[in-house]
RNA sequence: GCGGUAUUGGUGAAGUGGUUAACACAUCGGUUUGUGGAUCCGACACGCGUGGGUUCGAUUCCCACAUACCGCCCCA
C-alpha cells in the first residue's frame, strides 16, 4: 500500500520552501518596519471560536468547517481563518490591558484549513500570512493597515495590483441598509437563486455578492450601502479614502463589495490581481477589514480592530506567473574530495573545520571515485574543491582548485585548518569575485 | 457537495487485448584505473493509481474507490 498526502494538501519540498522561506522573510522585515509583532495561536481551537465569529450562515461555517469532536468529546474545528483565533487570544490573555500601547498590532503566519474541493490555489490545507491591529477606531489605522497590505505586495514584485474598497458602516447603518435591502428584494424574492433565497433573511448583505447572472441583474438596482452610511460612518470613510488619496495609493470604491464573514463592518479591502494563474479576470490576493464588536463579541472589552489576510499559495502563484526571481542564498563554498579509503577521517575533519569557519562545506559519502566527486562538486556548483589524496596526507597539504577558473593551487593543511579565508584571498582573489 | 478530464519508471512521455512496455532527459557505472560541465558505451518500470470484474489472456475493456487538474459553489 502507498501512502498519499491526504486530498488538497502539498508537501512543499526544499526548491520551493527555500521560496516561501523568501516570502516569509521578506513579510517579517516589512512588518517589523510597520511595528508588527508575531503572534501564534493554536491551529485548532473550539468550534463556536469560529462558528459565531464567522456567522452562521457563511459558507465558512455551514460548509467548509474542518471540525471534528476528540476524545474529550469537545467540538473543535481547524481554523479556516486566523482572525477569530487571534482575537480569541488577545482577550484570552489580556493584551487589552493598560500595559500594552495601543494599537496592539500583530501578523501571523500558517496553516489553515477549509474542507472543501481542491482546485489551483485552493486547498484544504492552506497558508495565510495576516495582521491584525487592536484599539483604535481612527481611520488612520484603517489606511496603515491597506497601505501595508499594497506595500507587502509591492515587496514581493508583483505588478497590475488594484485595490477596492468599501464601507459597510456601523452597526446602525448596516442594520438599516439591511432592512432596505429586504425591503428591496423581497418583491423579487421568487426570482433569486435559491442560495439567495437562503440568504436573503439571514444575511441579505450576501446576496450582493451572488454570482449568479439572474441574481446580479436584480441586484443592479438594489440600493447602495454608501447611501445608508450615518453620519459618522461616512465621516469615517471618507476620511479612508483622503487617507489613500494623500498617501497616493489609487483605490476603486466597490459598493456591492461584501466579505464572506460576518464579523466586518466599516471599511472593507480586497487587493486584486488581473492574472491567468488565478482564473479569469481579478482575483483577490489579500483582503481584510475593520470588525469593530469583534473582541466584545469573544467575551473582550469593547475594542476596534481591523486587519487582513494573504494567500499564500495564490502569492506564490502568482509571483511564478509574474516571473519574480527569488533570490536564493544557495551557495556551496567548497566541496571535499577523499582519495582512498585512508582520507576519510581527514576529508571530514576540514569539512567540519570549514563549516566551524562559517563556509558552506559538503563531501561525498558514498565512496564514490575522484571523478565522480568532481562531478557532484560540479553540480552542487562548488566554488572549491579540496582534493586529499594518499600523498597529500603524507605531506600534510591538500589541494585546493576554484572549479569556475579551474586553477588548482597546493597549500599546507594546517593553512586551511587555520583560515580557510586567507587561502582564498591569497590566491583566487585577482579574477574573481565571491557572491 | 455537483459535473468534466486525467492517472504509465526519478522526470517528460509513446504504446498495444497476447511473447523482451518505445524514445528522451536525469541518475549511476565505464571510456586503461587521483580531478569537473563534451563524445561514445552500458545499466536503469517489484511492471503501466488502488481494488474488483469481463476474457484463454489486460497496462490496454467495464465498475468502484483514491488522487490531481478544470468548471460550479465559495473563497485565501
Amino acid at each position: 500500500m502507498r501512502y498519499q498526502r491526504p486530498k488538497g494538501t502539498a508537501d512543499i519540498l526544499p526548491g520551493e520552501a527555500q521560496k516561501w522561506n523568501y516570502v516569509e522573510e521578506t513579510a517579517r522585515m516589512l512588518f517589523d518596519d510597520y511595528r508588527y509583532q508575531e503572534i501564534r495561536t493554536p491551529m485548532f481551537e473550539n468550534f463556536d471560536v469560529f462558528s459565531r465569529t464567522s456567522g452562521d450562515t457563511s459558507d465558512v461555517v455551514t460548509k467548509e468547517m474542518y471540525d471534528f469532536n476528540d476524545k474529550g468529546d469537545r467540538h473543535m474545528s481547524l481554523r479556516p481563518e486566523g482572525t477569530a483565533g487571534v482575537v480569541r487570544a488577545f482577550v484570552e490573555n489580556k493584551l487589552y490591558g493598560p500595559e500594552h500601547p495601543r494599537p496592539v498590532k500583530v501578523f501571523y503566519m500558517g496553516s489553515m484549513f477549509r474542507y472543501e474541493r481542491p482546485q489551483s490555489g485552493r486547498q484544504r490545507e492552506f497558508h495565510q500570512i495576516g495582521v491584525e491591529a487592536f484599539g483604535s477606531n481612527e481611520p488612520e489605522l484603517d489606511v496603515e493597515v491597506i497601505a501595508m497590505g499594497m506595500d507587502l505586495l509591492k515587496h514581493f514584485g508583483l505588478s497590475g495590483l488594484r485595490l477596492e474598497i468599501n464601507s459597510l458602516g456601523d452597526q446602525a447603518s448596516r442594520d438599516a441598509y439591511r432592512q432596505a435591502l429586504i425591503d428591496y428584494l423581497d418583491p423579487h424574492f421568487d426570482e433569486l437563486s435559491d442560495d439567495s433565497k437562503v440568504r436573503l433573511h439571514k444575511n441579505p448583505l450576501r446576496v450582493l455578492d451572488s454570482k449568479d447572472k439572474r441574481d446580479q441583474e436584480i441586484v443592479k438596482d438594489a440600493p447602495s450601502i454608501l447611501d445608508y452610511l450615518n453620519a459618522d460612518s461616512q465621516k469615517h470613510f471618507d476620511k479612508v479614502k483622503h487617507l489613500l488619496e494623500s498617501l497616493n495609493i489609487p483605490y476603486v470604491v466597490d459598493p456591492d463589495m461584501v466579505r464572506g464573514l460576518d464579523y466586518y463592518n466599516h471599511t472593507i479591502f480586497e487587493i486584486m490581481v488581473d492574472s491567468k494563474a488565478l482564473g479569469e479576470g481579478y482575483t483577490t490576493i489579500c483582503a481584510g477589514g475593520r470588525y469593530n464588536g469583534l473582541v466584545e463579541q469573544l467575551g473582550g472589552p469593547e475594542m476596534p480592530g481591523i486587519g487582513f489576510g494573504l494567500g499564500m499559495e495564490r502569492l506564490m502563484l502568482l509571483m511564478e506567473a509574474q516571473g519574480v526571481k527569488f533570490p536564493v542564498l544557495d551557495q556551496l563554498d567548497a566541496y571535499v574530495v577523499g582519495i582512498g579509503d585512508s582520507t576519510s577521517a581527514l576529508t571530514l575533519q576540514i569539512v567540519q573545520a570549514l563549516r566551524a569557519d562559517g563556509f558552506a562545506a559538503d563531501r561525498d559519502y558514498l565512496d564514490r571515485k575522484p571523478k565522480a566527486q568532481f562531478k557532484t562538486a560540479n553540480k552542487l556548483n562548488a566554488q572549491y574543491t579540496i582534493t586529499i589524496g594518499e600523498s597529500e596526507l603524507a605531506n600534510k597539504t591538500a589541494n585546493v582548485k576554484q572549479m569556475r577558473t579551474g586553477t588548482e593551487v597546493s597549500v599546507p593543511l594546517a593553512d586551511i585548518f587555520k583560515d580557510f579565508d586567507d587561502i582564498i584571498t591569497k590566491y583566487f582573489t585577482d579574477d574573481e569575485e565571491i557572491d
